[in-house]
DNA sequence: CATGAATGAGAGTTCATTCAT
DNA sequence: GATGAATGAACTCTCATTCAT
């Protein structure tokens, strides 16, 4: 496959990502990808045999493209209180960003595909993100800023009520208040004063 | 409609209950469930006019037939925390029978419908919980058997951690040890000993 | 068949009538007629096989109650002048009140049937119309009111410029002031001053 | 769409105009059409969404080809009543020609559809013919061949005569006659003899 | 007579997928 | 590589018509 080939994969799954992110995965269909990439029928079978191939290297773009949800925008002198909070509001304004996310797609393509154990990108972004929470909490407890007798317990804990907000966000509706007061409460299981 | 009719009706969702837990919401057909009844075509649009109809009717249904998901199997002796332990345990197989649920059906229909909020029996269902787990706290802790500053607060945050979970298990998959660990670590939460 | 089945069926009839006035005749379905007429779908079998069969009833309903176009109201002393205008006027009421017609359920009808020639109530009217205008022509020229020399082919072309009117009121439509330029047409060929 | 897109559109219309004559417009359906054409049910969606589309289409094609209903067939020196005359018994022979014509088609379609003005083919045509009928008329006043007093009035009365002759042919039946009889009273009106 | 549930044929429409150019 | 016309399977939905009650 030639440079320009490269290129047009990769407009042709930025393109996607955008029917995906307005449709959710089950509703799309490779019609609706060769409209939105203005693209033949045909050509993009050249390319992707399935709106799950598709999906799948979305996923894969995205994970790249992320790395680093934390590296980015952190001060040098921050806190362990400071960067878990910067986290933590990342994910609500992630997380109540209902329409313009990927989240709902993501949900139901897993939904979907009786996933491949080892294609499970979720998987590996949910358990790297324990482990770097982890990893936090124990500097803030060296730190003295938090209290916490089960660091590794607690970030797991925090992924798994993040998961519940994120799903209750896109099914039941969730507000802004009540995000907030989840966060309290994390804060204040930690030790954190308000 | 006569007596007759409603018994058609709740066969009809009856059956119809099993194609969601087989596949899903947005993948069933009229025609899966015009199949799975061996009914004709025109018959079915006799009671139901869409997948949806069908769909909220299940839940009426499960909902009617699921009211009291405690003050069934609860001894008159019990302590408010075996109760709890009992509800998670329940919680924890329902979550881990992956096939055989409607929960993955029941997240796309709320995904696909952006549903009115009164119709939302997902919320009240999780409204309710939060109610119920708050008082079998208060009462724990009233007993001496918990220990918590802010019941309804835990409250909350054990719905939400059971929602994580439940997501997960249908996306990332999780194992039965991993539930046990979250288990053990709501239980720790409230002081409860190993 | 019994007096209050005789009954039943007029109810039907007329019933079914306001809904070939509103939808023509074609759009017309045995279950319209059911809802419309709010009985059971075999009910209304047990009267008509099909919506041609209704409609014939329903064209001979209209017929026998619409005999006397003329004579009902009449004067005395009316000129055959007085007559053909008063005539005239009501076809251009008629021809106007586009939707509120059997007009185009009527043609609809003999469209779709290629109509066996006894049963053809349309021409029957069209034929004994014809006469009726022809006689009065003959009164009014007697009378001096009109000069003709062709009374029998006047009458005829009277008719047929009312067909044409009608159904051009029901195809390209047709304005107030166009009716009346073809009438004020039609009385200056029969000599009649403005 | 290419010069073969242009093609095969052509061909459909053409193949659906055969349909159009024979069962009018109510009556034909996607399906009946797809069939006429041996094409794939989908195959017809790539160049139309309806029938009243492919109808519209038909209407456009066939005003197209025969603009010249005139100029044709006219000796150099030939008089206005020879052209009227011509005009007429191309008429007849129109309405006559019961199977075999797209009349009874347009006038269902025209009922069907509560066109906008703009796209009323017939009433274009109609109003065309008007026009040309009044000029004729005036040249053969001209000549001496005819007497007319209201050439726009006679000219109109004419259409609508033409009008009701064809709806009458295709409702209560005409015969060649009874068109013959109208023409000579026509002639008459404007002074020709027989 | 009357009911209305049930059937099944058939129309409309949309797409995934192929393939000649 | 790229195009887009073409196919055909699959779904949705509506009714005429029947028939047990």
């Amino acid at each position: 496959m030639g440079e320009k080939s490269v290129q047009k994969k990769k407009y042709i799954v930025e393109t996607a990502r955008k029917v995906f992110v307005e449709k959710g995965f089950k509703k799309v269909t490779m019609k609706d990808i060769v409209e939105a990439c203005d693209i033949s029928r045909g050509g993009l079978y050249l390319y992707f045999e399935s709106t799950s191939q598709i999906f799948m290297e979305v996923l894969r773009l995205e994970s790249e493209e992320t790395d680093d949800v934390f590296s980015d925008s952190i001060k040098e002198d921050a806190t362990a209180a400071d960067i878990l909070l910067l986290f933590l509001r990342e994910q609500k304004k992630e997380l109540l960003r209902k329409k313009d996310t990927l989240t709902q797609a993501v949900y139901e393509f897993y939904f979907e595909n009786n996933l491949p154990k080892k294609d499970n990108v979720l998987k590996k972004q949910f358990d790297s993100a324990v482990k770097i929470i982890e990893k936090l909490i124990e500097t803030g407890v060296e730190n003295g800023e938090f209290y916490c007798e089960d660091c590794e317990g607690t970030a797991r804990n925090i992924m798994f009520v993040l998961e519940g907000l994120k799903i209750s966000a896109q099914t039941i509706g969730i507000t802004s208040e009540a995000v907030d007061r989840e966060i309290l409460y994390i804060l204040n299981g930690l030790g954190v004063e308000d």
